[in-house]
DNA sequence: TACTTGACTTGACATGATGTCAAGTATTAC
DNA sequence: GTAATACTTGACATCATGTCAAGTCAAGTA
């Protein structure tokens, strides 16, 4: 068995379990046993619990195609396009990701690493908001009195992981519903008409 | 040393720690500490962390006249009168309020009584946002095409303490601006112009 | 064939937090 | 003066994290 084969092993591992359970109370130790590998084993592929968590989310960005789907909407015809498409993908990211999403916020207040990654991953999807609404400004179609900034910043909290937990973990909208009225919400706040 | 003295006490103390540390590794032992009691003190007068929690919540909501604040949302004298004090509320509680919120989201999913707790106080606040959806409806001023649960939904999570904190203090948003923009957004999301 | 190396297992251990228990002390209330 | 109340002190069980040392086992190399 090779170090690699381990490694995955405990990745999958871990993402079943927090996925299943909700990232509460989901041990090393558990891991470890979910893996059919020792607990240590655990710790000589990954530093401690916060390094595992990091290296988790880039293990399901990878097998989910996250840099496709985001090429997806920069590859949109128009800004409204782009916006549309930036939901959409979402929607259908979102039911995978967030557990572990949960899971790194609970863990960064108390690990440095963890939390540097989180502002990455923070920041680049701010930045891919600044670029949806630099185009629909160059569209012509955005708000004439919100600044571009005060745009994106909406466009980055509406679309947030933790609104869509909200309406549909929450209150229980379909894909369907949430896509239609987060659409039509940023429409009619960032653009005129 | 009467036991409402310790009880408060212990509440102050807790009160303090969280909101200067951000909730993170804030030890039973250290809010004992800091209430200059000791740590047997504490589960004394709360049978364990969460016990403690949930009297800390109902703690600072009375000691910020939360109850007050509601009533001044209810007497408004428009639906729209509402949604504007309802976001000005909330500009004012939500800064001594959001890392007690954070430590019970924490905690919420391993604690069973925390969790019910924090369901509590979200039905509650949906309740008033169905209240307020329904001046708008009786008003005539909400958008024909959005149904009512849904535009409570919205207005829910546009007000949640979650898109407080992305805005206010992730992206720096001012006080003002916050109050301003938020109620723009509910303005053209919920109501027809 | 013997030797080394890499990847892992086993089991022990230190640390730190939570929550429990038993026994003692001081203040108040009767 | 006694009993109850509201604590304090100190010990203890439990559990998860992370570390360490020694051993196994298969593959590649001399």
């Amino acid at each position: 068995m090779s170090r690699k084969n381990s490694r995955t092993r405990i990745l999958d591992a871990a993402l079943t379990l927090i996925t299943k359970r909700g990232e509460a109370g989901v041990t090393m130790a558990e891991i470890a046993k979910a893996a059919r590998v020792s607990r240590q084993a655990v710790y000589l592929n990954f530093a401690d619990r916060g390094d595992l968590l990091i290296a988790l989310v880039r293990y399901v960005d990878e097998k989910r195609g996250l840099a496709q789907e985001i090429q997806k909407i920069a590859n949109a015809p128009t800004g409204l396009e782009a916006l549309r498409v930036m939901v959409s993908v979402q929607v259908r990211m979102n039911p995978g990701v967030w557990a572990i999403a949960r899971a790194m916020d609970a863990v960064r207040r108390t690990d440095q690493a963890v939390e540097r990654s989180w502002l990455d991953r923070l920041n680049s999807r701010l930045e891919g908001c600044r670029a949806i609404v630099a185009r629909l400004a160059r569209d012509g179609v955005l708000r004439k009195e919100l600044p571009a900034s005060a745009a994106a910043d909406i466009l980055w909290s509406v679309t947030s992981l933790r609104t869509w937990e909200d309406l549909v973990l929450q209150r229980g909208w379909t894909a369907a519903q949430y896509e239609e009225r987060i659409y039509k919400l940023l429409l009619s706040t960032l653009t005129s008409k």
